[in-house]
DNA sequence: TTGTATGCGTTATCAA
DNA sequence: TTGATAACGCATACAA
């Protein structure tokens, strides 16, 4: 058994003295800093010295000294999960890193009584996006103090206070209900999921399917349904009377499906449902599910290049509030 | 339209001159260092004066200084998607918080031929937690040699090179094979997805059927599948010649449902399948859906444990592999 | 009970 | 072309 080698990792000191330079001269080839001129031959020997010790420079001690991390915060709640957000996430990470940034994906729960955002502020990154219920004044306040350029947050609404990414929910909610108003429904329901997680978005959505029911005259009832078939079941009353029902998204359109099904109501032709999410299960339904998807591809780089723009400009407070809205795509395949 | 305030982010230096103290004293008191004594009085002073300037020490300041960051690096990439993933992610993060850690989770890409491992060794984190591929000899290395305590694989099989969770796919092949031969099936199908972040698990997963296959002498046809339906439809010949499928997973399941349903198939009476996950999505089909589902519920303690121990014992060259391995659970309900 | 001094690894300024 | 040298913010051994 091997005692313990208690090596210190390789700095670039190590590295000089190994290629018989000043350790300044290391940092200007590994960098290769425009300004520095330094031979070919000097070039080479501090490279193979850094790879015969397998250096890898010190990213806090290079924070400290250039005052700039590189670091993009994401909070990890506050993704909704599935295919499109993983897929989101990607692609926005391939976007950072190709101009420097790294993506980092953090906690966002309080540690002993400790708010998310002072940790956040402990990395001094760049930037920090996190859902809008998160980033209160004084969340964004102790982020600005710490030097975080750009706060962006992500929610179904505008934060009053940052630039937000917002999810059109609403929009999908007006979707939904032109879609089946446009097919004859007379008398409407939609559900709220009553997950702690998804109230909230299915209230948005909600909003939007009650604006043209209101606009058009037609009846709407509200549903709060946990993920159960049972409670569903229960509602069987509900289901006889209307003949249009907005599902949240497509799990809860297939827990319906199955609940409507075994009470002996015809999809679609006693009730129409619409989901939400396009995901890959639903196209396998039968009768086939028509969905709502919202188009997030232009995202990731229309959202990096607008953080470019705020840390170049760097704003202590920002002058205007710029909310960008990802747009929808009815996907219709009964 | 206010100029921009270029204040610098206030440090331990601001606050001791604010409260009057040395800038050791204000060190002191923030982390309440059992060895120092400072006045209750002198500690309010502090305290105060850091709130007023909304003081964040700077984590890359103090890991310099310390030479430990308390991070723990886990690759986005090498998760696997779904309910179970997120769960045991946060899960993890809270058990890591609780004893002093910061989880955080990182990509895993090569950025411009430079390996993820030395990325990730830039960060000098305590502790790395990536897929059982990206973790070759090499990699390791860098880590080590950046002063990486603990590093895991994540995967399907032990890594010969560093301790491992293993996410035991084989024994779940051998749980839907046994189950499908002891409710009389006698002629076997086993999926592998033909998707690029499947298949290994896929193949894995098939290994387990396949041993039983071979001990109990039932023949056994393995089906490579993209998630379409077309493919799956276009081998209704297959599906007629067995009595039994091992469909994956619970999303392949219902694939095979919906396939088999149009072929004029009838589960199970005909085929009987069994998928994998649990999904809540799958109790909703008719019949209910038989599913075997990974039990990782003592995974993040157990791990944050052997975590600790292996961080303790900083062991240069692990001594022994030590696989952690799920354990399953099957769920029938049809 | 508190202050002084030092060093962690890096980049960058200036002089040689 | 290259080499000293200082400074970034913090923790800590030691002196007062």
């Amino acid at each position: 058994m091997n005692a313990t080698p208690p090596t210190r990792p390789p700095t670039s000191l190590d590295v000089a003295r190994l290629a018989g330079v000043s350790q300044a001269t290391v940092s200007y080839v590994l960098n290769d800093r425009p300004g520095a001129r330094v031979s070919d031959e000097t070039r080479a020997r501090v490279r193979e010295a850094a790879d015969r010790l397998g250096y890898v420079p010190h990213a806090g001690a290079r924070t400290l000294r250039t005052g700039r991390s590189g670091l993009v915060l994401i909070s990890m709640e506050d993704i909704p999960y599935g295919p499109l957000a993983v897929g989101t996430l990607e692609e926005l990470d391939r976007e950072l890193s190709r101009r420097g940034y790294t993506l980092v994906q953090y906690g966002a729960r309080r540690l002993k009584g400790v708010p998310a955002a002072r940790a956040w502020a402990e990395l001094r990154p760049v930037a920090v996006l996190a859902g809008a219920g998160k980033l209160n004044r004084q969340a964004v306040e102790v982020l600005r103090s710490a030097g975080v350029k750009a706060v962006v947050a992500l929610g179904s609404r505008p934060s009053p206070v940052v630039p937000s990414v917002v999810l059109d929910h609403e929009g999908i909610g007006v979707m939904a209900a032109e879609h089946l108003i446009d097919r004859g429904c007379r008398s409407l329901a939609a559900v709220v999921p009553a997950e702690d997680g998804l109230r909230e978005m299915g209230e948005h959505r909600l909003a939007g399917v009650q604006r043209v029911a209101r606009a058009r005259e037609i009846p709407l009832t509200r549903v709060d349904l946990p993920f159960h078939e049972d409670g569903a079941a229960a509602l069987a009353e509900l289901w006889r009377r209307v003949d249009g029902v907005f599902a949240y998204n497509d799990d809860y359109a297939m827990l319906l499906m199955a609940v409507l099904g075994d009470a002996g109501l015809a999809v679609p032709g006693d009730v129409r449902i619409v989901g939400c999410d396009d995901l890959p299960l639903a196209a396998l339904l039968r009768p086939r599910l028509t969905t709502i998807r919202l188009d997030v591809s232009a995202t990731p780089s229309a959202l990096v290049q607008r953080l470019e723009e705020i840390i170049a400009e760097s704003p202590a407070v920002p002058s205007r509030i710029d909310p960008w809205t990802a747009t929808l795509i009815v996907r219709e395949s009964s």
